[in-house]
DNA sequence: TATGAAAGGCAG
DNA sequence: TGCCTTTCATAT
C-alpha cells in the first residue's frame, strides 16, 4: 500500500511555519511522490512549492483541515533521501529555518513561484457604452479599460497588475465574481528544461531508397538533406540545416512526406561545449612522496569507513594530480566523487585540468555559469550521467548516491563558509556526507586551517605530509624588512632600501615582480593634525579611505559604499593641517611610478577587477608579460602560476596582523605564506621580501621560514590558553538595530537568558559588547558570543531560545542573527 | 512570507 | 456610507 500523506515542507520563511505540514497524496500522484519530490501544495488562500520531507499513512491534524497535493514538479525527485536528512542536519546545526536548509541544497533558479493569471471568460471583451450608462461611470471605464487589458494577447498576472494598477483591484474582484474573469494559477520558474527539435529518418532501408528514387530532379535539396540525415542519424535540425545549407521549408517538406520524424528532444546547455578537446591525457607519473599518499587514500577508501585525511603540502608538491588518481580511482571502485575549489581559483585552467583527465564525466558548478547551465549540470549529476563533480562551496551538495571521495582544495579558505543562512561551513557538510556514504574526506592545503590541523593532532584525520616540491626547485629566500629600522635611517618611503634595490634589479633583468598590501584606495584615513579629527562614514563605526578617481578626490566606505568628496579644510577647526594618513594601493601605485617611471604596473583591487572576468584578464596580461608588476590585495595570492616572477614583496604585512579577531594572526601567516610562493616557481631564483613593524610576531617569523609547524605549535598554544577554536565551539550572535539603545537591550536579553539556562561546564557565555565594527549601514550591532566544548548540549537550548527572540527583535524592526562557527568577527 | 478579514480613519 | 490604510491572525 502507497503511503497516504506526505510531510512537507513549505516554502514560506517564516519561524511559524516553519516545520512539515501534511497533505493527503491523491492517488493519482502516488506513483510520483516520495521522500525529495518537490511539489505545489496548497497552504492558506494560496499554492506554495514544498518539499516532501517524509511519509506516512497518518496525519496529525483534523480530517476537515487537511488539503491535497496539487502537483509534483519535477520527473525525477530533485533531493534524495539523504539530501533531505542533510538539510535537517543543517538546520539544526545552524539554527536556520528548514526551507532555508533544503533550498540551500537546490541549484538556483530551481524555485518555483505560483502567480495567479488572469483571463477573459468569454471572448467579448469591453462592451460599448450601455443604455442605461450613467450607472456609476467610473466603475464602468474601469471595468472596460480591465476588458481591454485582458482581451489583449500578452498574459495578465494579478499580483503585478495591482501593483501597478492598485486602483483596479474592486473592478477586478467585482469580475472574478460575476464569473467573467477566470483566476488560473500558473507555475514558473527561473530554469526551464531546453529543447531542440531533432531530425530522423525513420524508413526501412527499402522505402529509404524507394523515397530517394520518387524525389523530382528538382527538389534536390530535399534528397541532400533526406541523404545527410540517413547517414548522420538523428540530428538537431538546426545542425542539419547549416550542414545541409538549406532552409527549414524543406525539412518540413520531408516531414510532411513522413519521410523524416521531427521531435522535441531535452538539449544540454554545456558551458564547455567544443573548449577542450575530446582526447584524454594521461595520468602523471607520480613521485614516491606522491605515491605513498595515493596509496593512503585508496586505502582508505577502500575501508569502507568515513576517513578524513588532511594532506598537506605546499604549492607546487604535486597535490592536484594526488586529487586527479585518488578520483580516477574511486570512479573505478563505481563511486561517485566531488571536488571543492574556492571559487576564485576556479578558472577556466582548473577546470580544464578535469575535463583533460576524466573529460564528459565532469560536471562543472560554479557562479560564473548562467542558471540554466548549472541546472544542467546539477541535472547530469542527479541522472547520475558523470560522476564527477567540481565546483565551488555549493557543489558540496552535489546530488550523487554512492559517494566515495570528497576533495576540498585549499580547506583553509574562507570562502567554504557560506555567509547567509543556512550558514553552512562546507567542510563540516562534507565531513555529514562522508559520514552517510562511508567514504573519505580528503582536505589539501598548504596551510591547513588549525580546525583540521589539530583534527589531525586528535587522531580523527589522518596527516600526511608532502614535504618536497613537485619540481623540485628550491623555496623561495623570504627576508623581514624590520621597517622601523627603515624610519631611523630616514626612509620614509613605504618601500625599504632593499625592496628599492631588488625592484630595479629586477626590472633591469626583464624579470617580474609581485607586490602584495592588503588595503585598497589610496590612504586608510584622513585625519586632521591641528584638532585629530578624522573623516569618518555617516552609515558606519569606520573611517572613511581616501581614493583619488581621475581628477576626484573622494572619500569612501569600504563596508556600505558611502562616497562623499574630499576636504583641503578640516570641517571641524577649519585647519588646513588635514591630510591623509596610511597606505593603500593606489598610493603604492603612485609611489611605484615616481620611483620607477618606465616600470608597467597592473594594480589589482576590487577597484579594477569590478567588471565579470576582468580579474583573470589582469592576471592573464601580467603572465604574458605585459607588465613588470603585479600590485594588488590578496586576490593575487592565488593567481595559479606566473614562471617569471623572481621578487614577491609583501609592502605591509601587519594590516592583517591588528584586526580584532582570534584568527588574524592565522590570517596573516596563511597570506604571507600563499604570497611567498608565488616566488620562483620555475627556474629564476626567488626573492621575497617581508616588510613590517612587528618583525618578532611569530606569524611573520614562521612565514619567513615557511614553516607551518612552527606556526601551528604557537598558535596551538595561544588558542588552548584562551580556549578558542578549535578547542571549542563559538557561537556568535549579533543584534542589529537603528537604535543603539534598541539593540543592546535586545542582546543584554539574549544574554541573561542564555547565562540563566546554560549552566553547565560545556558552555561559556561572554559579555555581550559592541561589535567590532560597531556601526554598519545606519544600524548599530552588538556581538554575544558562546563558547562550548558539546555543541550537541548546548544546541537544543539554542533552538528553543534563538527563534524567540529573533521575533520579538523583528518586531522591533531589529534583526538577531546566528553564526555558528563564525569564520569572520566583525 | 503573503494573504484576507477586521478595525479604524476620513471625505462626502 | 463607501473607500482607503493599518493591523492582525493564520497557514496541513
Amino acid at each position: 500500500m502507497n503511503p497516504k500523506f506526505a510531510e512537507v515542507v513549505v516554502d514560506v520563511h517564516a519561524r511559524d511555519v516553519d516545520r512539515p505540514f501534511d497533505y493527503r497524496i491523491p492517488p493519482e500522484l502516488a506513483a510520483r511522490v516520495g521522500v525529495g519530490t518537490r511539489l505545489i501544495v496548497p497552504f492558506g488562500n494560496r499554492r506554495v512549492e514544498g518539499y516532501v520531507v517524509g511519509l506516512s499513512d497518518e496525519a496529525d491534524v483534523e480530517a476537515e483541515k487537511l488539503k491535497e497535493i496539487l502537483d509534483v514538479l519535477d520527473e525525477q525527485p530533485p533531493l534524495t533521501e539523504e539530501l533531505v536528512q542533510l538539510s535537517e542536519w543543517m538546520s539544526h546545526q545552524y539554527l536556520s529555518g528548514k526551507a532555508a536548509a533544503v533550498q540551500a541544497l537546490l541549484p538556483a533558479g530551481m524555485r518555483a513561484k505560483t502567480a495567479v493569471r488572469l483571463r477573459l471568460a468569454d471572448k467579448r471583451g469591453p462592451e460599448a457604452a450601455q443604455s442605461g450608462g450613467n450607472e456609476k461611470s467610473r466603475f464602468f471605464e474601469k471595468k472596460q479599460e480591465l476588458l481591454r487589458l485582458l482581451s489583449g494577447n500578452s498574459p495578465v498576472y494579478k499580483e503585478q497588475l495591482l501593483k501597478e494598477r492598485p486602483d483596479l483591484k474592486t473592478v477586478v474582484q467585482r469580475l472574478i465574481q460575476d464569473g467573467r474573469v477566470i483566476e488560473s494559477h500558473e507555475i514558473t520558474q527561473a530554469v526551464q528544461t531546453r529543447y531542440v527539435t531533432v531530425a530522423d529518418c525513420p524508413l526501412s532501408e527499402n522505402d529509404f531508397v524507394q523515397a530517394i528514387e520518387q524525389i523530382p530532379a528538382r527538389a534536390f535539396k530535399q534528397k541532400e538533406v533526406l541523404q545527410w540525415i540517413r547517414q548522420n542519424g538523428p540530428t538537431a535540425v538546426r545542425d542539419v540545416l547549416r550542414a545541409t545549407q538549406t532552409t527549414y521549408a524543406v525539412i518540413r517538406a520531408l516531414s510532411n512526406k513522413g519521410w523524416i520524424r521531427l521531435e522535441q528532444v531535452e538539449e544540454r546547455r554545456d558551458p564547455y561545449a567544443d573548449r577542450f578537446s575530446s582526447e584524454l591525457e594521461k595520468p602523471l607519473v607520480l613521485t614516491e612522496e606522491q605515491t605513498n599518499a595515493f596509496d593512503s587514500i585508496v586505502e582508505s577508501m577502500r575501508s569502507g569507513k568515513a576517513c578524513q585525511i588532511l594532506l598537506q603540502g605546499v604549492t607546487g608538491s604535486g597535490k592536484t594530480e594526488i586529487y586527479l588518481q585518488s578520483i580516477a580511482a574511486c570512479t573505478k571502485q563505481g563511486k561517485q566523487a566531488i571536488v571543492l575549489v574556492p571559487e576564485i581559483a576556479l578558472t577556466p585552467q582548473m577546470v580544464e585540468r578535469f575535463k583533460l583527465r576524466f573529460g564528459d564525466a565532469v560536471a562543472v558548478l560554479h557562479s560564473g555559469l548562467s542558471q540554466g547551465e548549472r541546472y544542467d549540470e546539477w541535472k547530469r549529476i542527479r541522472r547520475g550521467e558523470v560522476s564527477i563533480a567540481v565546483g565551488a562551496r555549493s557543489a558540496v551538495f552535489a546530488p550523487f548516491e554512492q559517494i566515495g571521495l570528497i576533495v576540498i582544495d585549499e580547506e583553509h579558505e574562507l570562502s567554504y563558509k557560506q555567509e547567509d543562512q543556512p550558514k553552512y561551513h562546507a567542510r563540516e557538510v562534507a565531513w555529514q556526507r562522508a559520514l552517510h556514504h562511508s567514504a573519505t574526506l580528503l582536505l589539501g592545503s598548504a596551510t591547513p586551517s588549525l580546525e583540521s590541523r589539530y583534527a589531525a593532532d586528535r587522531g580523527e584525520a589522518r596527516h600526511i605530509v608532502l614535504a618536497s616540491r613537485f619540481n623540485k626547485n628550491a623555496l623561495p629566500q623570504v627576508q623581514i624588512i624590520d621597517m622601523r629600522e627603515e624610519l631611523k635611517a630616514a626612509n620614509r618611503s613605504m618601500f625599504s632600501r632593499e625592496l628599492q634595490r631588488l625592484i630595479y634589479d629586477r626590472l633591469q633583468k626583464k624579470e617580474q615582480t609581485i607586490l602584495f598590501l592588503n588595503r585598497r584606495g589610496h590612504s586608510t584615513f584622513i585625519l586632521c593634525r591641528s584638532c585629530g579629527y578624522v573623516a569618518r562614514c555617516p552609515n558606519c563605526d569606520i573611517s572613511l579611505t581616501y581614493h583619488e578617481s581621475g581628477q576626484f578626490e573622494m572619500l569612501r566606505c569600504h563596508y556600505c559604499g558611502h562616497s562623499e568628496s574630499s576636504v583641503t579644510l578640516c570641517p571641524s577647526c577649519s585647519s588646513p593641517h588635514i591630510r591623509n594618513f596610511g597606505t593603500g594601493t593606489q598610493r603604492v601605485e603612485q609611489e611605484l611610478n615616481k620611483l620607477f617611471p618606465n616600470a608597467r604596473v597592473i594594480r589589482m583591487d576590487v577597484d579594477t577587477t569590478g567588471k565579470k572576468g576582468s580579474h583573470e584578464q589582469l592576471l592573464q596580461k601580467f603572465r604574458e608579460g605585459q607588465a613588470d608588476i603585479l600590485l594588488g590585495t590578496q586576490m593575487i595570492a592565488k593567481g595559479l602560476d606566473f614562471p617569471r616572477v623572481s621578487l614577491v614583496g609583501a609592502v605591509s604585512a601587519d594590516t592583517s596582523l591588528h584586526l580584532p579577531d582570534f584568527r588574524s594572526a592565522e590570517r596573516t601567516f596563511q597570506l604571507l605564506t600563499q604570497v611567498a610562493g608565488r616566488a620562483g616557481r620555475h627556474d629564476t631564483e626567488g626573492r621575497v621580501l617581508i616588510q613590517t613593524y612587528q618583525p618578532e610576531h611569530y606569524a611573520i617569523q614562521s612565514a619567513a621560514k615557511q614553516d607551518y609547524e612552527d606556526f601551528y605549535r604557537q598558535e596551538i598554544k595561544i588558542r588552548q590558553m584562551l580556549g578558542n577554536p578549535p578547542l571549542c565551539k563559538q557561537i556568535v550572535f549579533t543584534a542589529q538595530h537603528e537604535k543603539k539603545e534598541t539593540a543592546e537591550r535586545w542582546i543584554r536579553n539574549l544574554e541573561k537568558e542564555l547565562c540563566g539556562s546554560l549552566r553547565s561546564p560545556h558552555a561559556d557565555v561572554l559579555p555581550a559588547c559592541p561589535a567590532p565594527l560597531s556601526k554598519l549601514q545606519g544600524k548599530y550591532r552588538y556581538h554575544l558570543t558562546l563558547k562550548c566544548s558539546d555543541y550537541s548540549k548546548v544546541q537544543p537550548v539554542l533552538s528553543a531560545i534563538y527563534p524567540v527572540y529573533a521575533k520579538r527583535m523583528k518586531e522591533e524592526a531589529g534583526l538577531l542573527t546566528v553564526d555558528v562557527n563564525a569564520q569572520i568577527i566583525l
